[in-house]
Formats: C-alpha cells, structure tokens, sequence
DNA sequence: CTGAAAGCGCTTACAG
DNA sequence: CTGAAAGCGCTTACAG
C-alpha cells in the first residue's frame, strides 16, 4: 500500500462496517442528520440530505440493528417456532412468512419446538433478542395454552395451525373436526364400511379434533370407529404401519377387514403410502388430511383434503404485522378452505381385500 | 393496586423485562458482578454469586442479546441463507443447523435466497445483524462466488451442497459428478440404452455437474446422452413433465424411445413421478439424485443415490462453530457418502414402452 | 473479590 | 433545519 502522504484525508476509512458517524463524518454532517436522512424521513435540506445519501453509499453502510434495536426496545424481527422443519408444511409456512417479513424489512428468527424441547426454551432464544412478534406452528406438539397466553400479553403471537380459538391470540388453522367428517363421508359415500383412522399420536391436539370427526360420522352411520397412532418419528412410522395394516387387513382379525384408510395427518401418510406398497395393498382406498407433493404417483394413489398452506402462512404473517402495528382488536379467529381432491378412493374396492 | 405504605421496599419493581440492574439491585450488588457471576463464570464469592443466582432467578432475568451484541460486536447467532424452505432437503439442513446453535446457545436467523431474490439482498438482513457466521444452502440458486468470496473475507461462512470446492469457505457437499456417473451405470448395466437426463435449469451448477457426470458414463458406452430441463417453479414442472416424457417415450421420435429416466434434482423428481402416473408409464425405470420420502411407495418405484443429508447438516454446522471459534485453517472442502438404494430401475424394461 | 466508568451504534427528545 | 447529549442494557478493562 502506497503512503497517502502528508496531505491525505484527516481520518483513514475505519476497519469493518460504516456506522453513522463514520457517515456524518464524510457527509460533513452529525450523526443526528444522518440518522434523520436514511430512516426518520422529512425535516433535512434536499442538498444535505443527498449528500448523505451518497456518503452512505459510498461507505456501504446499512444500519446496526442491536444498536437500533437496543435503542427503541423492539427489534425489526420476528420469530417463528416450529415443530419440524423437515416436514414440508412447516416450510410452506416459514416461507410465506419470511416473504411477508422481507418485504417489511424484517428479519426472521427461528427455533424448533419440537422433540422433546419445552416451549420455554424454544421461545426464549426469541424472546431474548426483542421480536417484536412470534409467529407459533408446534401443531401437533402438545397444548402449550398457559405458556402461550402469558407470552401473548407481552407481545403479539398468531398461532397457525392451532388446536382451539385461543382467546388471547390470532389463530389460523383449518376446521379440523370437519375435516376428519367430510373425507370420512366421502369414504362412506363410496360405499366403505370398514375405515381405520390413523394419527400420530394423541397429544396432537389438531388430530384428535379430526378424529372426532371421523368417529361422529361413522357412528351417524351405524359404524363402528376404529384408530391407531403411529407415533411422531419418521423413522418408525413406516414400520409401525406395516404391522398396523397387516394386522386391520386381515379380514378375520378383529377391527379386521378394512378397505379404507384415513390418515389424520401429514406426518404418517408417507408411512402408510410406504407400508400399501410393501404389502402390495393396491386395492385399500387411501384418503388424507393435508396434501403430500408427489401424492398423485403413489399407488394406490391418495384422495386428500387440500388445505390452501401458503394462504395460511401469509395471513398469519399478515395478522402478526397488523398487530405489531397497533392493531388492539379481540383475538381472531381464522379458517381456510379445504379442497377435496378425489384420486384414489373413488373405486370400490372388493370386498375382502388380502 | 393498594398503596405500598410509606415503609415500603424502595423502588417497585420495574416492567417489562428484567435487566441487569434491576438484579443487581435486588441482589445488593454490582451490575458487573451479576454479569461476572452469570456469564463471566469466576471470580466471585460462592455467597454473593448464590444471592445474585437468586435473584436473576426471581425476576425471570434473561440477556438481554441486542445489548451484549453491541457490546461484544458478534451477535450469538448465525445466519442461514437458504434457496427455498419448501423443499425438505433444505429443511432437513435448517434442522441440523438450528440443533447445533441452539446446543451452544446460538440464535438462527433465516433468509430465503431463492425465487429472484439477489444474493447481496437475501443476505444483507443476517449481517446487520451481526451474525457470528454463515450457512449458505443456495443450491441451484447460481453461481455466488464473487459476493460470497468478499463476505467470506469477513466472518465465517460454510457452503452447503457447493456445486465446486470454493478456495474462500468451508464446503459441505457431494461428488455431484460421480453421483450422474454412477446412476447412469446402474442403469446401463441393468440393460438401459436410452436414458433421459431430466435436470431444473442449466444455471443449476450442481445439477450441470450431475449432468456432466451421465454423460461422460453415457459416451463411454458408446451411447448419446440426452438432456432436458424442466425448470424451477414447482407449479409448472408437472406439465412439462408431462410434455417431455409423451415426446421422449415415443420410439418413433428422436430422442425417443427411452426406457429409463434419470432426475437430476430432487426439485423435478416429483413432477416426473406424477406425469408417469398420468401418462401410465409403468415400465419406464426411473432413478434419482436424492432421495424424497415416500419414493418407495411410487408407481413405478425410485432408485435413488441417497445423501446423508443430516451429516452435512450437522457437519456443516461444526465447520462453522469451529470458525467462529477461531478455526484458522485453509478452507476444507468435504464429500458426505453416497448410497444407492435400489428400487425400481432392476426390472429390465420391455424394449418399447407405449 | 468488587465496583465505577466507559463505550458499543443507534434514536430521539430537546435546544437553538 | 440542524446538532449536542442522553440513554437503551450490556461487558470489560481499570482501579481499588
């Protein structure tokens, strides 16, 4: 590096990022004015203001957020915590979110409320960076209600995909009961008597609202409802279906003899997809809640309630900034559509199928 | 609220979130020496650290980040810049990395990279944030090199699924040549001539690379490879799909004929597997870099090279915490293992599949 | 072993 | 319209 000489600039350019007053100092200006420029708006000379503006550019300064943040208590962030990252509707949401956030300048911080982790200590590594907003999906993770309400006076939280209306915050979800009812009448319209539902497990909350559903219409029709869960970890859950559907196919077995199955959510339809084709089970008819990419290759292939995920992402992330923006109504209530998209369950089925 | 009296405890106690002082005040002592006791470890006394335990413990105090980080100049938190979060190898990585930080006590921040977004601007959100280091999982998103190498200058940064051993970062990925090469001779081996290299776009530099690999393998046996691209929107890859195999899958066109069809992605496997279906396809082979879930239950069923997407996760997650620890080595490049999981390409397929 | 003090980079009344 | 100053909550030399 050459020597700048004895009639260089005063200052040397700093090391590391700009900050404002390394800006105020090239701009001749203070860091008040700088400030007031770049983010605070009216109020500045036109010719000041553009001298900033260019000094700011040519230093590549972008703001520090901890000290901005530090200075007005809330940060232009939010958090999300998820139950599973790995589970395709949990990224449709986070990537609705994220987009809502980008556009607003926010950043997004995430945690995973998931396996085994309490709720607590998903939520403080957010809570201790100052969002200004949580958004929650631990679905199936348990009823989180008394920890979630004390949060929620603090600081605006949507819950999406939530179990009940809870009445201290926004809440986005599908009408659960009545979606377990209607693919259950679907089935029995179809001419299925023997439907064996299939869950996770019964701390999930959103499940069991959807195998209530399914019960009630079965009864209504004279039937007699029988469940099983698989449990929460993919790696069990295809063998847990094998034993599972071997053992309901059996027409002599008792809750035997089944032609139809309903599976109450996402995280074990791949499972039982698997275990139909490793049992060579072509003719059982398939039908779930919540879509799966690539549904329509299975064989046999899946009837299923399509609910609009990325509809959702984006009005909880909507929710969430108008009250971050002051919006001081009652919690609200929200439901999507769902869509019934028919593809395997339309045939019947023989009667006994082995 | 009753008045507490005249005799009452000094200063009430402060809302919001409790901070530092408030717990040295309560404690009898020094805000420097409840930071010492609580993170600074020792130095002081057993009585007055076990005093200032309590009372951090009774006022629910927690760091506050946005304060230490302006303090310290590294934030505890890293950033992950990712392509696309629906996809669950992206979100089989986010999960590894966020059990990692979340281990030693590190926040994530997310940043979606794909869909347009420019590197510079997905990226800009985590440093001013003063993230401590950096996950870049943009696969198919471009070639990054020149921004990613001036941010490498700066603070850590692992490259997740690299298309090449950049000479500035970590890198974390696969032989994305040898992973084209080896499934094209599986295939040729179980008989196939006409093999279709399926990929998302030729901007996809590891996917090129995957390419690259069929085709020297194709070559070698004296075979002409062929190529297409089906692009990156999910929304649309079904249909092309659909329009290349019909094209393809004609033995009178050119190019046609084939008997086997090769993703190159694990972003177009699904829309191929779903036009098969439609198409009825049954005896084409079909085999995959990558692996999805639920593939065995895929009519016809997929061959894949499986990666061990949970070890580049996590190996990438150590890389970078040894960084930020202050790791000075050169740039290490590393492969994860390959496997291949044979499913559906074994039967030999008739000579002309309609 | 303990505490007073400075300072990280910003924003925001408050003067002028 | 512009700037000097205080202060957000922490950490960390520096004294004592």
């Amino acid at each position: 590096m050459a020597d700048p000489g004895p009639s260089a600039p005063p200052a040397p350019p700093r090391a590391g990022r700009a900050t404002l007053v390394d800006v105020a100092a090239a701009a001749g200006t203070s860091a008040s004015t700088v400030s007031r420029v770049l983010h605070g708006g009216a109020g500045v000379t036109d010719e000041l203001a553009e001298r900033v503006r260019r000094a700011a550019r040519e230093l590549g300064y972008s703001v520090n957020r901890q000290a901005r943040t530090l200075r007005r208590g809330k940060d232009t962030a939010i958090g999300v915590a998820l139950e599973d990252f790995t589970i395709p509707f949990f990224g449709r949401i986070v990537a609705q979110v994220e987009q809502a956030a980008h556009e607003r300048g926010y950043g997004v911080v995430i945690t995973c409320a998931g396996s085994g982790r309490s709720e607590e200590e998903a939520v403080e590594p957010l809570l201790s960076r100052s969002v200004a907003g949580l958004v929650v999906a631990t679905g199936t993770a348990g009823a989180p209600e008394g920890y979630l309400a004390e949060l929620a006076a603090e600081l605006p939280v949507v819950q999406v995909d939530a179990p009940s209306a809870s009445s201290h915050s926004d809440t986005v979800g599908i009408d659960n009961e009545g979606a377990g009812r209607l693919l259950t009448e679907h089935l029995l319209a179809r001419g299925h008597r023997r439907v064996l539902f299939v869950g996770s497990g019964p701390a999930a909350t959103t499940v069991q609202l959807r195998r209530r559903g399914y019960e009630a219409a079965m009864r209504e029709a004279g039937l007699e409802p029988v469940s099983a869960w698989l449990g929460y970890l993919p790696s069990e859950t295809t063998e847990r279906a094998v034993d599972l559907l071997r053992e309901h196919a059996d027409p002599a077995a008792p809750g035997g003899g089944i032609t139809a199955v309903l599976s109450g959510v996402a995280r074990v339809t791949m499972g039982l997809a698997s275990a139909m084709t490793r049992l060579g089970l072509r003719d059982l008819a398939f039908a779930a809640v919540d879509d799966l990419a690539g549904a329509d290759a299975f064989n046999p292939p899946l009837t299923v309630l399509e609910q609009d995920v990325e509809g959702m992402g984006a009005r909880a992330a909507e929710l969430l900034f108008a009250r971050i923006d002051g919006d001081r109504r009652p919690p609200v209530h929200e439901q999507v559509p769902l869509q019934l998209i028919v593809r395997g369950s339309g045939e019947l089925p023989p009667r006994a199928p082995r």
